[in-house]
RNA sequence: GGAGAGGUGGCCGAGCGGUUGAAGGCGCAGCACUGGAAAUGCUGUUUGGGAGUAAUUUCAACGAGGGUUCGAAUCCCUCCCUCUCCGCCA
């Protein structure tokens, strides 16, 4: 959520950057507008509010100084109480609409794009900041597409997937499975090395938890509800994680916080319809390890590149062949001040495809979720800036690694870290 | 699912119609005492909105939303959540 009093006192300026979003999409003037009129509104009905206060204040001092509680002298201030409890009543919900109002659109607005984010229309215009690992991308030409190594293999059952649930799930099989179980610990405990805490959260949320981090109200249609509750299936750690300290003061030595936590993601994927039909790269549910920070706004920034850093390290220890990529303002996320996305090569498509995604929040979600923190010293409280990224997701990892360790005999190599995790040098029939 | 209890400030906990943003305690900060510390004493210590350059001032908030009243943490209604016991269950 933005800052309804930097809208207030810098227009121009947030207007010209949401506008790097996309010039037309988002408009300030009408929250100009209605701040203007509420404020006005407040400061009427706070007056009658005064005086309101004074004559109750006022009756029980006359009451105690024994003045007849049903004479004249009461009564005309009873009186005049009622008159303006009839303007209030008046006044009162007409200034609610009003905040109402304002509250509803300014959920609506996304984050503004950092300065140094490169400006920029769709995904055409991101970045390529960095490459690394060109060496271990494979020459063979002949590398099967990790669903098809993988149904060889007898690891992965897309059928199944349909027959117990529906398209775009899947059964992970035997080794598949415990490959997907070996990724999840490697990844946690080079995370938790790293510095971040574990957490297991619930994977079921409530709506607060999901406005907070920016999911709800605009983007319901991509979770999955549970139809009798006020809970929703995760779309991502991130938002459980995040919402652990919704609602908090925390005292400015507590920070920064890293958590990581593995969890199931579950995306309707409305609207991508048709786009990766095949394999583990969009599915309905996958698993995914995800870090979140919670940051003084000082060192926000130093904090993603070492964030981005973190989840680097995975795609490196595995050495898989990987981009980074800076997303320019038309393609960053709804909640996102500042974002890096980073592509895994994918052999079979002679493509780079995301893998994680890494962004700085600044104060967006702490505004939203009233996550603030403490100074000693100073008075009042600030928001946390909150910072996410993938760490890594697990499918598409093991997509990666079906591929790039593909060997001509259709068996596939365990990356050396992964060994002793799954006890296995090689995977095949 | 059935029965009961309860939700108050950073925490514990009183208050059950009148100057209560809220006693008392803990915690925290400052000062005093001390060579320094502990102990002790004193003082201070919620958050958010509005107006003002500021000192300041005003409004709101005792789970949430309504209602009664000149006046509600206190009374009434609805909802949410937590705890205990019973049942069921991984």
């Amino acid at each position: 959520m933005l800052d309804i009093k930097q809208i207030r006192e810098n227009p121009t300026l947030v207007q010209e950057l949401l506008n790097r979003r996309g010039v037309g999409k988002y408009e300030i003037q009408p929250i100009l507008y209605l701040d203007q009129q509420q404020r006005e509104l407040e400061i009427i009905r706070t007056n009658i509010q005064t005086r309101s206060n004074e004559i109750g204040k006022l009756i029980g001092v006359k009451i105690r100084e024994g003045v007849d509680s049903k004479g004249e002298e009461i009564q005309a201030l009873k009186d005049e109480g009622n008159d303006l409890k009839l303007k209030l009543w008046e006044l009162e919900p007409e200034e609610k609409e009003l905040k109402n109002k304002i509250e509803e659109i300014l959920l609506g607005l996304p984050n503004l794009p950092s300065e140094t984010t490169p400006v920029g229309k769709d995904e055409r215009e991101n970045v390529e900041i960095r490459r690394w690992g060109d060496e271990y991308i494979p020459t063979n030409p002949d590398i099967l597409p990790h669903d098809e190594i993988g149904k060889k293999l007898g690891i992965l059952d897309f059928e199944k997937g349909v027959k117990v649930a529906q398209s775009r799930f899947v059964a992970l099989i035997g080794v598949g499975a415990a490959f997907e179980r070996a990724l999840i610990n490697f990844m946690l405990d080079q995370q938790i090395a790293a510095g971040y805490t574990e957490i297991m959260p619930p994977i079921l949320v409530n709506s607060t938890s999901l406005t907070a981090t920016g999911q709800l109200p605009k983007f319901a249609e991509e979770s999955f509800k549970c139809g009798d509750d006020d809970l929703w299936l995760i779309p991502t750690a991130e938002v459980p994680v995040t919402n652990l300290y919704r609602d908090e003061i925390l005292d400015s030595n507590q920070l920064p916080i890293y958590h990581c936590a593995y969890t199931p993601c579950f995306r309707r994927e409305a609207g991508s319809y048709g786009k990766d039909t095949k394999g583990l790269i969009r599915l309905h549910q996958f698993n995914k390890v995800e870090l979140v920070k919670f940051v003084h706004p000082d060192t926000s920034e130093s904090e993603h590149e070492a964030l981005v850093n973190n989840a680097e390290a995975i795609l490196q220890a595995l050495k898989l062949p990987y981009r980074v990529l800076e997303l320019c303002t038309g393609d960053i996320g709804f909640g996102a001040a500042k974002c890096y996305d980073l592509e895994v090569w994918i052999p079979s498509a002679k493509t780079y495809r995301e893998i994680s995604s890494c962004s700085n929040f600044k104060d967006f979600q702490g505004r939203r979720g009233n996550i603030r923190f403490k100074e000693s010293g100073k008075k009042g409280t600030q928001f946390v800036h909150t910072l996410n990224g993938s760490g890594l997701a697990i499918g598409r990892t093991m997509a990666a690694i079906l591929e790039n360790y593909q060997q001509p005999d259709g068996s596939i190599k365990v990356p050396e870290v992964l060994q002793p995790y799954l006890k296995k040098v090689t995977i095949s029939n």
